[in-house]
RNA sequence: GGGCCUUUAGCUCAGUUGGUUAGAGCAUCUGGUUUACACCCAGAGGGUCGGGGGUUCGAGUCCCUCAGGGCCCACCA
């Protein structure tokens, strides 16, 4: 116990308790006894790992906490709360930041430098031209990644410790450590064991920037200028042409066929060959239900490939003679177009053309110079006015996504099998999600997939995909011969490390092997959090213990990525969920109602809120939102943070008054306003409670809150007097029920407002509140309307004393206070604390309809 | 085009299975106050519950419909 400060005040709160509790380890998840209890006994939780790259902004510390409500009611409760933090630093964002910060890019093709020291540090986020980057190996860019991740992961730590999450810190993992590419790639081989994980050459949506092959959930629609141009093609036969529009003209070259509506207006011309205008390829007419007839002129050109239909069609298409459509490239990995015209290109001009023109430029300048070219020949007969348009992103992407032929690995997810996407759709029916209406997003989702989760990238940070290709007598890969790993071998770099039958000179010669050289998505390890977290064959004691989770917490907007990957590999691995609740956070949006971005420039640094308010009262404004609900947040006049502290204070100062009056021995409840307010408050514990357990954090804050107060301004108010006379034979009941009251109401708000209930709990108690047991109703049985009632004729008196003016300390020699019947006797009952809190002198009650305050007279002031 | 959420006081939000006169905090106004708390206390004013229709003895709550706000998916010639 401490001694109680003169002036209680929040400021130093977060450093002294933050390190109490890890010194005493208050939170560290309590295997030995979890062990001897059972699974029952923990409650489990799979944190999202912050990208470690990423900056901090107000909607982390508003989900999190969220997380931490629940997470300390658990733990009061008597669970042991497995909750443990991740750091995600693979992906994409670490790699752009470390090109930034240090000034280098990566280059596979350069050997290792030991001795590498990066040209700068500290580059702003501003992207830089890849030009003046060094280009740097592959091994010294990881390492560059891994050094400054390490220290990005210092500086969210930091925060979350201020904010009070009461996470078992050594609980921790790294998407990027050992232990996780080891699970990782062990996940991954016994997908490929099992046929789950397959590669397969197909079209591929690929950002030119990144140079890498993305996954459908990585997509989004931004809104573009475009113009439709229409393009005539004659007939084989000379009678005629038909037209098309498109806003893809430079795809011209490409075009393998013209499609239409076999029921639309062209639906006479389906079968009928025309060449394409220029390049002279001779192509067909097909018909085909997604071709819409009302669109453009009704027909279209299919190209290799402009976008997602075109795959389709390009898929689904047959010539008359039943031959399948060619794939005819023309745009390179890097967004540019090749060299030569593609083989179907009949018109030697236009391939000499195309080999000046075409060749090599972006598709912005080859669009160009080719509608020019079409204009000058005829065959463009009109350009619209540009027009808006939504075009397929890479979400992290700079330039609208090309679609290329490339050899990819992918995993089975439910988009071409009904039998596992009806079982993820009923692992998803089985988990319980708050607020409930989420699951709709996840089964749309699910049902919505159009092809299996790509989960190869072309990048160069993350975790390696462990599998080498036997070469041939050329030195060409064999697909069809892929090496893997003796699971005991992992984690590998086939990069470097040497498959098993193999020596390494054999590396890269006829004969030999080859590596593969792709990474894995970040989702794909990512998916993982439960088994990197929990364990999975590394500590198969801990996941027994741990698995499935009780509780996934995460953001809505990746409901479709994160969510749904853990799901798919869980439903894959184990045939079940990866856990039993899924707690989705709403977003924090401005006073405009607009979601917070960095582009919109109105993020505000997390560290200064707290700093300024204090990590209660962030902590109160995270609670008051309800799980599913987006949260308005001004950082100017940050209203709910105000609040929040105002209560923390206000918790402070009425612990200490509290604490002031003296309980004597033996003391026991026997005034009936005392046993009154503990009845109501016994059902605040049950409200409070049957919120907790049904994530419902803001109604049990709510209650809780309400109760508080009326228990500062209204009990507290009328029993002060007495609980402070020793004389008064009421006085042990007062102190005794303030004394309890506090106990239960510091407990029910410690989730929340978690270091001023700490502060205020280490004046009377020993040990942290945080592992206190939670409040049980007390039981005293009492009539909630003395109370209630007291506190209205209470009212009464002050609206009085108001109305005339007075100070509410104003002496009243008589006061009449008329009620009906019933509510006479509850205010008898009080009616000694009512006349000491009014200082009134003669107190009468009369009969009426209806409580107020009848007759009152002020006692004459002293001049 | 499909789906989900949302609309209650100037602002932020409660409002449980339908049940008296719709609540809270902030803001506003009027007062008080310096031995728990000025980071305080008391009191007051303020709402056609987005519009329309229906079910019911009774609708903020249930049903239909329209509209505003937001999100997700689809479309992308």
């Amino acid at each position: 116990m401490s001694a109680i400060p003169d002036k209680p005040a929040l400021e130093g709160l977060e450093a002294k308790w933050g390190e109490t509790w890890s010194a005493q380890g208050t939170y560290l998840f309590d295997r030995a006894r979890a062990a001897g209890l059972g699974r029952d006994s923990v409650y489990s939780i799979d944190t999202p790992p912050p990208t470690a790259s990423g900056s901090l902004h107000i909607g982390h510390v508003f989900s999190y906490t969220h997380t931490d409500i629940k997470a300390r009611f658990e733990r009061m409760r008597g669970k042991k709360v497995f909750y443990p933090m991740g750091w995600d630093d693979n992906g994409l964002p670490t790699e752009r930041r470390v090109q930034n910060y240090y000034g280098v890019r990566c280059d596979p093709s350069l050997p290792y430098d030991p001795d590498f020291t990066p040209p700068f540090e500290g580059g702003d986020n501003k992207s830089s031209r890849a030009a003046d980057q060094l280009p740097i190996s592959r091994r010294n860019f990881i390492e560059l990644c891994e050094k400054l991740t390490v220290e990005d992961e210092k500086h969210f730590e930091a925060l979350f410790r201020q904010l009070g999450l009461s996470v078992d810190w050594t609980q921790s993992y790294r998407t990027i450590s050992d232990d996780t590419i080891r699970q990782s790639q062990l996940a991954f081989l016994r997908g490929l064991e099992r046929g789950e994980a397959y590669q397969s050459l197909a079209p591929t949506l690929w950002d030119i920037d990144f140079r890498s092959a993305i996954a459908q959930a990585e997509l989004e629609d931004r809104e573009q200028s475009a113009s439709y141009h229409t393009i005539e093609f004659p007939f084989s036969d000379g009678s005629g042409s038909i037209a098309i529009d498109t806003t893809r003209p430079e795809l011209l070259p490409a075009c393998i066929a013209i499609v239409t509506h076999p029921e639309g207006p062209h639906k006479h011309l389906i079968g009928r060959k025309v060449r394409t205008p220029f390049f002279g390829a001779e192509i067909e007419i097909h018909g085909h239900h997604l071709a819409q007839p009302d669109k453009g002129t009704g027909a279209a050109m299919v190209c290799t490939f402009g976008d997602v239909t075109d795959i389709v069609w390009w898929r689904e298409l047959r010539t008359r003679a039943g031959e399948s459509l060619p794939n005819m490239t023309t745009i390179g990995l890097d967004g540019r177009f090749l060299a030569e015209a593609p083989e179907s290109v009949a018109d030697a001009g236009a391939t000499a053309w195309y080999a000046e023109e075409m060749a090599g430029k972006t598709v912005f300048s080859a669009r160009k110079a080719l509608v020019e070219k079409l204009q000058e020949t005829g065959d463009m007969t009109a350009v619209s006015k540009p027009f808006q348009h939504a075009v397929k992103f890479f979400e992290k992407g700079d330039r609208p996504l090309e679609i290329v032929s490339t050899r990819q690995w992918y995993i089975r997810n439910g988009a071409r099998d009904a039998e596992l996407r009806d079982e993820l759709l009923a692992n998803g029916k089985e988990l319980l999600w708050h607020p409930d209406f989420m699951r709709v997003r996840y089964e749309n989702w699910v049902g919505g997939l159009t092809g299996d989760w790509l989960i190869s990238r072309q990048r160069f940070f993350g975790v390696p995909i462990p599998i080498w290709y036997g070469l041939d007598e050329n030195g060409e890969r064999d697909y069809d011969r892929v090496i893997t790993p003796a699971h005991d071998a992992l984690p590998i770099d086939p990069t470097t490390d040497v498959p098993p039958g193999y020596t390494a000179e054999q590396r890269g010669v006829a004969g030999g092997f080859d590596a593969e050289k792709d990474i894995f998505d970040t989702w794909a390890t990512s998916s993982l959090t439960p088994q990197l977290a929990g364990g999975w064959q590394r500590d198969e004691e801990l996941w027994k213990l741990v698995a499935p989770f009780d509780l996934r917490p995460q953001g809505q907007d990746i409901i479709r990525t994160w969510l749904f990957s853990t799901m798919l590999r869980s439903t894959l691995e184990d045939r079940r969920s990866p856990w039993r609740n899924a707690a989705i956070s709403g977003f924090i949006v401005d006073p405009d109602r607009k979601k917070m971005s960095k582009s919109k420039g109105n993020v505000v640094t997390p560290a200064d809120i707290l700093d300024t308010h204090g990590s209660d009262a962030v902590r109160y404004w995270s609670a008051s939102s309800r799980l599913g609900m987006d949260a308005a947040f001004d950082p100017q006049n940050p209203t709910q943070v105000k609040i929040g502290r105002r209560l923390a204070i206000k918790i402070l100062n009425a612990a200490k008054f509290v604490l002031s009056f003296p309980v004597p021995e033996g003391a026991q409840v026997t005034h009936a306003l005392d046993a009154s307010m503990l009845t109501a408050l016994d059902q605040v514990v049950r409200d409070a409670t049957r919120a907790f357990e049904n994530y419902d954090q803001a109604r049990a804050l709510e209650v809780t809150e309400a109760f508080f107060w009326t228990f500062c301004d209204d009990y507290l108010e009328l029993v002060k007097e007495r609980a402070y006379d020793q004389t008064d034979v009421g006085q042990a009941s007062a102190a005794l029920a303030l004394r309890l009251a506090l106990s239960t109401l510091l407990r029910l708000l410690a989730p929340v407002i978690s270091f001023a209930a700490e502060e205020a709990w280490s004046w009377f108690e020993e040990g942290s509140i945080h592992t206190a047991s939670w409040p049980e109703p007390l039981g005293i049985e009492g009539d909630p309307k003395v109370l209630t009632t007291a506190s209205e004729a209470l009212i009464g008196i002050r609206r009085a004393k108001t109305e005339a003016k007075a100070s509410q300390k104003t002496p009243v020699s008589r006061a009449t206070v008329s009620a009906p019947a019933a509510k006479i006797d509850a205010l008898r009952a009080a009616a000694d604390d009512l006349r000491a809190v009014g200082r009134i002198a003669e107190l009468t009650f009369a009969d009426a309809d209806e409580l107020a305050v009848t007759a009152i007279e002020l006692a004459p002031v002293e001049q």
